[in-house]
DNA sequence: CTGTATTCCTACTGTTATAGTAGTATATAC
DNA sequence: GTATATACTACTATAACAGTAGGAATACAG
């Protein structure tokens, strides 16, 4: 069940242009010096999310990448299901005709109470309540995502 | 997040045995054959939850694998883990140590919150509750795990 | 109009995990 | 002693992960 790094590197990515939305862009390289990333693999994380249209990209210089919404319009949920692909933890829960024992499948429920509970936590919570979180830790000393 | 077939699969034979605790050993033929896994595979996985206690193997003629515990006693998590390995969704929630902006990474507390979300589900069913629900469908006709 | 800074795109690579298959050794009931 | 079961080890094909690398396209500053 470990996370990919896609996963971490991506939402702590998308969390850095939380902190700087209504402040214009945001590099790859400011990023990925902050998060300790290497540059050329979160710009391929990073046009996912461009992909996903939750990131847009300014080109050029002084370009960079901005959220097209605030962070409070965006859930964990959204950015979690972008980046990790399909959260189904098993086929039959969106596709129950690829199992055809799905009907009696005693595992099946299991794992759909499993998945809802994960996807709740993720729902419950936007960007800006993490970087809330942030800002406060911020009066403090070394701040880091 | 799609679960491996480690999983699925290792879940579906332990309630077999589930079903016939009590009942003398079941083979591993027998399970391969019910759940639709190949002989092969199957013998490696319960050698995994054999491994690990939660089963018990009987060699040779009218031999196979029956519970060490009966079904109530055994949590879905306690099978899940030993199937699944380490469950963290993240190195640090273990070994903070391994993340050095871990104090103040924003995502970490998140991805805790997860994963206890989703193993508390876990925790809170066993075999036996499982089985249960089994035995009322099977009252129908055509019932499988 | 030119140069530079940035994103954009595609392809390549090493490593690891998954999902098996195959063959042989070992124990035991009869 | 033999058939029937598990036990153990090794092998393999495929895919995903976690990057690296190089150059093309674009936009802005001057």
């Amino acid at each position: 069940m470990k996370l990919s790094t896609r996963s971490r590197y991506g939402m702590r990515a998308i969390l850095e242009l939380a902190l700087e939305y209504g402040q214009g862009p945001l590099q790859i390289k400011t990023i990925a010096e902050r998060e300790g990333i290497s540059n050329k693999y979160l710009e391929q994380l990073i046009s996912i999310l461009k992909a996903s249209g939750l990131v847009r990209s300014i080109r050029g210089p002084k370009g960079g990448y901005v959220l097209t919404k605030p962070p409070h319009e965006i859930t964990i949920k959204e950015v979690f299901s972008i980046l990790e692909g399909p959260l189904s933890t098993v086929e039959c829960i969106e596709h129950p005709e690829s199992c055809e024992r799905c009907i009696d499948c005693l595992t099946r429920d299991i794992w759909i109470e499993m998945q809802q509970a994960m996807l709740k936590v993720l729902e419950s919570k936007t960007l800006a309540d993490l970087i809330q979180k942030a800002k406060k830790c911020n009066s403090g000393s070394n701040f880091q995502i």
